[in-house]
DNA sequence: GGTTCAAGCGCG
DNA sequence: AAAGCGCGCTTGAACC
């Protein structure tokens, strides 16, 4: 509670700009080392939405009268670009047939039937894919789900024998990195990682996990900024009634006239999705409302 | 009055 | 011995 009350409650309302009367955020362009953007004075990209009293303060984000805010975020983005990256059949299927990933990867790891995947089971996978993404070890796994390390160990394992395609990407990735020093985005954005090479095992060990998620977290922030140029010019183009107003690393809010909803959310879809061609589709999910938290 | 740092916590 | 990526803001302590 103090947290909200001292960045958000009293704080935002202080913010806000006299000539718009609108809290205007800077997007820093040159900042994060994986290519996305940040978000300060003040942070719009760190407004909460996890618990019902958080909700509250992004249910202070309104549209203008007759307009509506839309957001529209990529779907499981990294995963499918881990995807793309690895080549593996299973995880490639899995996208291709728009499964529910978390599900999908349970049904694998525990070796039971789609249907017969039990909340617990879906809760650990998906700890376990977000932990790919982020090159987390068995120990971290285990402390994750509370489990023992053993445990945790089959888990991983269990994984790399059902998605062998992931396993060797990220060998390969760590041997990439050791002998070029850097790693790289599909479009080609670099993150140099000299501490690859040090005999500080802490500080390779930390770089060996910036180059497993580097690629995935950069890609990603790659096809959000295509997409933002893409969508901005088509917005110019047709004069449409609507505007770009912020970027949360894999969701675009646009404000838009009422009459015009139904057009845009059909287009920026479009856009969205065909900012870049993986070898998986990508899926963008929208929501409509009066205010942000709505919107979701 | 200011700066710097670590800890803690908000988001993807 | 370390053990999950990327950010920014607030607090409180230490310091000038």
């Amino acid at each position: 509670m103090a947290k909200l009350k001292s960045t958000y409650t009293d704080t935002l309302p202080e913010q806000i700009n006299e000539q718009t009367g609108r809290i205007h955020t800077c997007y820093q362009q040159g900042v994060a080392a994986t290519g996305r953007l940040s978000s300060s004075d003040p942070n719009l990209q760190n407004i909460p939405i996890r618990t019902p009293e958080g909700r509250r303060i992004r249910q202070a984000f309104i549209a203008p009268p007759g307009h509506s805010l839309i957001a529209a975020d990529y779907s499981q983005i990294e995963l499918r670009i881990m995807a793309h990256l690895s080549g593996d059949a299973s995880l490639l299927n899995a996208f291709a047939e728009d499964r529910d990933v978390h599900q999908a990867t349970a049904a694998e790891v525990f070796g039971v039937p789609l249907a017969a995947v039990s909340g617990d089971q879906r809760r650990s996978a998906k700890a376990i894919n977000f932990g790919l993404i982020y090159g987390m070890s068995a120990f971290g796994l285990a402390r994750q789900l509370g489990i023992s390390r053993s445990e945790a160990q089959r888990y991983v394992d269990l994984y790399f024998e059902r998605y062998p395609g992931v396993k060797r990407y990220m060998d390969e990735t760590r041997r990439q990195a050791r002998e070029a020093g850097f790693v790289e985005t599909v479009f080609g954005r670099r993150l140099y990682l000299p501490d690859i090479q040090s005999r500080n095992q802490a500080l390779r060990q930390y770089a060996e996990r910036s180059a497993i998620n580097a690629p995935m977290q950069g890609t990603a922030a790659d096809i959000i900024k295509r997409a933002m140029i893409e969508v901005d010019g088509w917005l110019q183009r047709e004069g449409a009634p609507a505007r770009l107003i912020m970027q949360v690393h894999d969701e675009l809010v646009l404000e838009v006239a009422d009459e015009a909803i139904d057009r845009v959310v059909g287009q920026l879809r479009e856009h969205m999705a065909r900012a870049a061609e993986l070898a998986v589709p990508l899926r963008v999910d929208v929501g409509i409302g009066k205010n942000w938290d709505e919107a979701h």
